[in-house]
RNA sequence: GGCCCCAUCGUCUAUCGGUUAGGACGCGACCCUUUCAAGGUCGAGAGACGGGUUCGACUCCCGUUGGGGCUACCA
């Protein structure tokens, strides 16, 4: 086989949408794992929709997760003469026709039709203006826009996901390939591009199926031999809805935000959709190694939070400290906790096996550090209710019990198991409520340990707070 | 409405005619910790429905139902 070229082309009229991020890493793997070239395409001919920002941000969201294109980005908006031309050549070859019907009349018809309770289509015969007519408006340079014809025949091709699909020509209506004022529409402009960059395999999402017959309708016209074509199941909400940035986090960016390592997100795109058999965690070099585009699923997937949480959690504990502390940091300038002087790496250490992400995570060492982060969670404010008047008795007895402790981790430890014994209480219920003044959270390395990390004065003052 | 695509635990998936239908997330229990997680073990949990084909169907075919996509001088 020639060197495969495959590309990712996205309308920049909005943020990257994990479905486009998941359908550019399969592009992305599909040219690794052949030795191919993947190029990014940027099809900004909506000029009312597309913005340089919206592109900045597809870029910065492409980068962000690794996924690197070897040639562009190429801009669509730029090919637009060729667009045109080969419009004009389908025409010339009789293989389209020049539809002067205006805009107006064309939604009249739409209106009339579908009013009457009938299905509109667009219809040569009946919609078609009378060749006299026709030939009064040519004359008299009327705009028109060119429609394509569509042959009358079967129009099938073996999908590398789906395999056989098939479509016939008179269910799909004459489409317009160029406006009338000289611009092409997205069907024409993505096969006039996709020839002109000789893309050999399209690998797009499920969204373009109905695309597909009249694109390589389009490609016989032209004269060139449709790509292979492979379309990728949607991304769907936890409500089985489209995902939707109203309902859920849609956005790459979004789950950069949340503090989603970018080889957990990748790992856990790849796996929607794709599968190498029964492993969760998949590096980089084994998922290159194993993609086929025929392991792909046929069938939509719901995005799962949790999951890709759950995922991110085991990226962080694979790495150490040093390699977290630099996002930490970033964070804790963004939440404004001061942390000059501490030593990061052993609160990082002690916090990030408890946490899924590197927002949680800096959460988890801003508290240590700073005494007005401390905010009671749910269960923390669960344990107090259920603790009663214990727990400020409790915390009262472990604060005297804790005044004249030399502050190290092993002689608190001491000290609190030596006053659970003597007062016959079970270490949890020492421990816990001591977590919870702390922390606000029932959740954090050994209680001795953090007593140890967030000092004397800071630690007695928050005991202190609380059970007052 | 028309055309097209899809259908295994709640979710992500394995299976590619013969399995007690496997794994992961989440959930529950237990173990380990005289305190939290993490980790380990176990458990509950699925082939939408109806017909075929076959010695034998989750797997192949048809239909039903249910989802989804497209049906623009949007992409």
């Amino acid at each position: 086989m020639t060197q495969p070229r495959v590309r990712f082309a996205p309308s920049p009229t909005g943020y990257l949408h994990v479905g486009g991020a998941r359908t550019a890493l399969f592009n992305w793997l599909y040219a690794k794992r052949h030795g191919g070239v993947f190029v990014l395409r940027i099809e900004d001919t909506d000029q009312q929709r597309s913005t340089d920002a919206h592109t900045q941000v597809i870029l910065d969201g492409m980068t962000w997760l690794g996924i690197t294109w070897d040639e562009g980005p190429f801009f669509q908006g730029e090919y637009a003469a060729r667009h045109k031309a080969d419009a004009e050549r389908l025409l010339a070859a009789g293989k389209a026709y020049k539809d002067f019907l205006t805009t107006e009349e064309l939604s009249t018809a739409r209106a009339r039709i579908e009013a009457s309770g009938g299905t509109f289509r667009y219809d040569r015969a009946t919609l078609g203006l009378p060749a006299d007519e026709i030939a009064r408006r040519d004359a008299a340079g009327a705009p028109y826009a060119i429609r394509f014809e569509v042959p009358q025949e079967e129009i099938a091709w073996d999908d590398a996901v789906h395999d056989r699909i098939s479509w016939q020509g008179r269910d799909i209506d004459d489409f317009i390939i160029l406006r009338s004022d000289g611009s092409a529409i997205y069907n024409l402009a993505v096969v006039s591009d996709d020839i002109a960059m000789k893309i050999t395999h399209v690998i797009r999402g499920d969204d373009h199926i109905s695309n597909t017959p009249k694109q390589i309708a389009l490609y016989r016209a032209l004269g060139e031999a449709p790509p292979i074509f492979a379309h990728v199941p949607m991304i769907l909400g936890t409500d089985g809805k489209k995902l939707s940035k109203r309902r859920s986090a849609a956005a790459v960016g979004d789950y950069q935000d949340m503090g989603i390592l970018p080889a957990a997100m990748r790992n856990f795109l790849a796996l929607m959709g794709w599968s190498p058999g029964q492993e969760e965690i998949v590096a980089e070099p084994e998922m290159i190694a194993r993609f086929a585009l025929g392991d792909i699923q046929k069938k939509a997937a719901v995005f799962d939070t949790t999951k890709l949480e759950w995922m991110n959690g085991q990226y962080l504990s694979m790495l150490d400290a040093d390699e977290l502390r630099a996002p930490v940091m970033r964070q804790l300038d963004l939440l404004g906790v001061p942390h000059a002087g501490h030593d990061l790496g052993a609160i990082i250490t002690a916090a990030k096996t408890r946490a899924r992400t590197i927002t949680h995570l800096a959460q988890q060492v801003a508290v240590r550090l700073d005494g007005s982060r401390v905010v009671r969670d749910e269960k923390g404010a669960a344990l107090v209710a259920k603790m009663g008047e214990r727990f400020a008795g409790n915390l009262r007895l472990a604060t005297a019990a804790l005044q004249a402790v030399a502050w190290d981790a092993p002689s608190i430890e001491t000290a609190l198991k030596a006053l659970a014994e003597r007062e016959g209480l079970k270490l949890g219920d020492v421990m816990q409520p001591i977590r919870v003044a702390l922390t606000g959270g029932t959740v954090s390395e050994p209680v001795h340990e953090l007593l140890a990390v967030v000092g004397r004065n800071e630690a007695l003052a928050r005991l202190a707070a609380t059970t007052g």
